[in-house]
DNA sequence: GCCAACGTTGGC
DNA sequence: GCCAACGTTGGC
């Protein structure tokens, strides 16, 4: 059973034009566990998710990428260079896992967080409520065919 | 740049 | 196991 879901991106660092530059991407750095569970505990191959822009004005959706792996380690942990580097993590027991990404599409526009807010359709999303700030949050299939309606 | 919300850490 | 302190996220 395929699933939706929402994955967030400073596009100073990586934005939906890298992903489609690079057509798939390791979805690393994630350090949240809730977070980290969705992508190893429930993400399947296949399952697409809402590109979302974060940390810019104005944030919101850029357009669709696609699960293209199955959840593995995410190597940034072991590498003491890298900003994510976890000292507690060890190859033979890691605590982060990623999966990869593939470029779907890029909306024609961005669909704003705050047009997504004016509407009662996406009132009980979880990108629409204060405070949210989970990083890979699920979608409700209905929100995600009413956001790619919007967007076309 | 501010700050509310929230997750994590660590002392007890 | 509680909870205060701290750090981070991310909208504004």
């Amino acid at each position: 059973m395929s699933a939706y879901w929402l994955i967030k991106s400073e596009p100073e660092s990586y934005s939906i034009d890298d992903l489609k530059r690079d057509k798939k991407t390791p979805w690393s750095g994630v350090r949240n566990f809730q977070a980290r569970n969705f992508m190893r505990d429930q993400m399947e191959i296949g399952d697409l998710a809402l590109f979302y822009h974060s940390s810019v004005s104005p944030p919101g959706i850029a357009g669709i990428a696609k699960v293209a792996s199955a959840p593995y380690p995410d190597p940034t942990q072991f590498d003491t260079k890298s900003p994510y580097y976890d000292p507690r993590a060890s190859k033979g027991n890691p605590i982060w896992f990623l999966v990869d990404f593939s470029f779907v599409k890029k909306f024609k526009r961005l669909i704003p967080l705050q047009e997504l807010k004016d509407s009662k359709l996406f009132a009980d999303m979880v990108v629409t409520q204060k405070g949210s700030r989970l990083s890979i949050q699920p979608v409700a299939q209905k929100h995600f065919g009413k956001i790619v309606t919007l967007a076309s």
